[in-house]
DNA sequence: TGTTAGCACTCGCCTAGTGAGAGTGCTAAC
DNA sequence: GTTAGCACTCTCACTAGGCGAGTGCTAACA
């Protein structure tokens, strides 16, 4: 047989594009390599078994599919799977029953802010069968909306901040001297005043900037305490490669067979406990703008090189930026997975445009 | 041989004793079944490999240890690890370095609330070599201790309730009309009188004596509608078999080579999703009033008959009481478990007293 | 020139069989 | 009561052979 590679200009002739969608399918839900002669009864190709085989064997020279041992179907690649994302895209989108499911189920949960999150992960799980990932959106400087002060005992503080994009912090901090509720209602009337609307070094600034108590005053010297206190916890919020990750469907992914032994799994999941390394991904996400796939071995972390990143970012870019997304085997349902996440990460927009619009 | 059982009045003989702690201990370090040659090897029994053959062979007659197969050696049964936490319990507490060394972190992370859980959990993961888990304290029926109330948008207001025991909700209210924040400032106000350091009944009963606003006055209507928001909050917050779950180190289960398998993992990671069995365990601890451990088989799912857990109680038994420990393969370091939970509850302990005396 | 049937070939999987080694249980002597 | 000695059992690792699946190739066909 003549073995021309049958693509023209990167792009494979239709039936050989047919027979590597199919390959695909069929062995994302069977988990076992795929022969040709599977291929020509489940699919309608209108070829003999041996025409496929000849495709086959052409679209593994490509480098699209592999082969385990001779005797044995084929098997996608990484590079078949990106072939598969990128150029056999159909219109992936959700069937409208399930948008209008999950639009309800969002609608449930009234607005108990970071239940969005957990709801986001167990949505996207559910429905692609794979992990459901959800990070909180994380401005690049944080924005104080609010401050509040309570009494928690004689010298005992307790800060909770409210930052403009909605998540909060709380930090009880041990004052040098008393305080009742009353002192503390007064500062924290100062640190709104002080704080509200700025940035950790902004707010350092307008404490620079305060006359100094000279210890006569108690409020003042208990206002720059506290100051000094929130402005070290917006640092470390700032600082942090990113705020929250919450995930849902871990098990999931233990349940495919080629997570069967547990010590695959535990590299994963020790990956996915690498802030930093989610942090930059959370960042080439935003970066982007849009939704991005990562595919088995374009994963940078060896650990990762056996799974697939679908991630879309939601929020408003150059503020706030969070991430939605699937973990799951590079064997999984991609359009399902992109259809799931790219609703999902919709839905949360409309969510965070409502919110602070 | 005469087949004698070699106790007395259910308490095994100094020898047999020893033996039985010998053979746990080489077993829960090797996790490989241990025959009477390694053991008169590894420890100064003074006798022979026949004798100790013997007294395994007695121990096995009592249930207290196993045979996977003839030519095998022998390994601890659940009833042998419970004698052996039961009876074999030496002084088991841990060296004042590592006291020293975790009060330390816990100084470290200043009182910034949930990070004491985080590292609760931590810290037990890091020192038993297994899971660490806690619960937050979760008590009965949460009384308020402070209600803030923000605009977020025109008809969007951000409630923040703390409660007595320190943990705090958010809650997002769509309003029915428009309320700016002096508005909400003063209804909050009103709120705080009504609700503090009173259970949802009592609030709820409290809003019903409020005269009716009739819709005349926007406030005492956005009050009601706000008043009746927090008590169905706090209600649910009440009816949570558990409030919070943080835990570590999961991954630590999973290199154990008894979960190799990921399918095993699996099932144990799934029972400890189940709230409701959570919550019955917290309650059974919290009503113990002490150090509780779970063998094996002692659990009641199916799926968690392969670990133990360790939990301890902490907090102020008829108020606020949560939960630390560690959940292990049965097949794990008793003593280290039993001293590391025993010590980071009384941590916890002191903890809560100091905060809430 | 592309497609197809036919067929040899490869290779993984399963089963059975074998030998070595570990560790026991028993017994007879101390 | 303890011990050395020994037969016995059972797992584990390795090997061999048969089976079946699925390929790659070739020659014939449309």
């Amino acid at each position: 047989m003549a073995r021309r590679p049958r693509r023209t200009n990167d792009t494979l002739d239709a039936r050989s594009g047919a027979i590597l969608r199919a390959v695909i399918d069929e062995y994302v839900t069977s988990a076992v390599p795929v022969s040709s002669g599977s291929l020509v009864a489940h699919y309608p190709l209108g070829v003999s078994s041996a025409t496929v085989r000849g495709i086959l064997a052409d679209l593994e020279a490509l480098g699209l599919l592999t082969h385990p041992h001779t005797s044995a179907g084929r098997v996608p690649t990484d590079a078949g799977y990106r072939y598969y994302v990128q150029v056999l895209a159909d219109d992936w989108s959700l069937p409208s029953v399930e948008q209008r499911m999950i639009r309800h189920q969002f609608g449930q949960v009234e607005f108990a802010s970071e239940q969005w999150f957990r709801l986001a992960a167990s949505t996207l799980a559910a429905n692609t069968g794979t992990a459901g990932l959800a990070t909180t959106a994380k401005p690049k400087s944080a924005r104080v909306r609010r401050v509040e002060l309570l009494a928690v005992q004689d010298r005992l503080a307790l800060m909770i901040v409210v930052f403009r994009e909605g998540t909060t912090r709380q930090i009880l901090h041990n004052l040098s001297m008393e305080a009742d509720q009353d002192q503390l209602s007064r500062v924290g009337g100062l640190l709104n005043v002080l704080a509200v609307d700025r940035t950790a070094d902004e707010i350092e600034a307008a404490l620079a900037d305060l006359p100094v108590g000279d210890g006569v005053n108690d409020e003042s010297e208990i206002l720059a305490q506290i100051g000094e206190r929130l402005v070290r916890a917006m640092r470390e919020f700032d600082g942090a490669d990113i705020d929250d990750l919450f995930s849902d469907g871990l098990l999931n992914v233990m349940a495919a067979p080629e997570f069967d032994r547990s010590d695959k799994v535990r590299q994963v999941f020790a990956a996915l406990g690498n802030r930093a390394y989610l942090g930059s991904l959370v960042d080439a996400v935003a970066r982007a703008g849009s939704i991005q796939i990562f595919i088995g071995h374009e994963n940078r972390p060896l650990e990762m090189q056996d799974v697939s990143l679908i991630l879309a970012p939601y929020g408003r870019i150059g503020r706030a930026v969070g991430v939605v997304g699937v973990l799951g085997p590079t064997r999984m349902s991609y359009p399902q997975a992109i259809a799931s996440v790219e609703f999902v990460s919709r839905l949360m927009n409309e969510l965070v445009e409502h919110l602070y619009a």
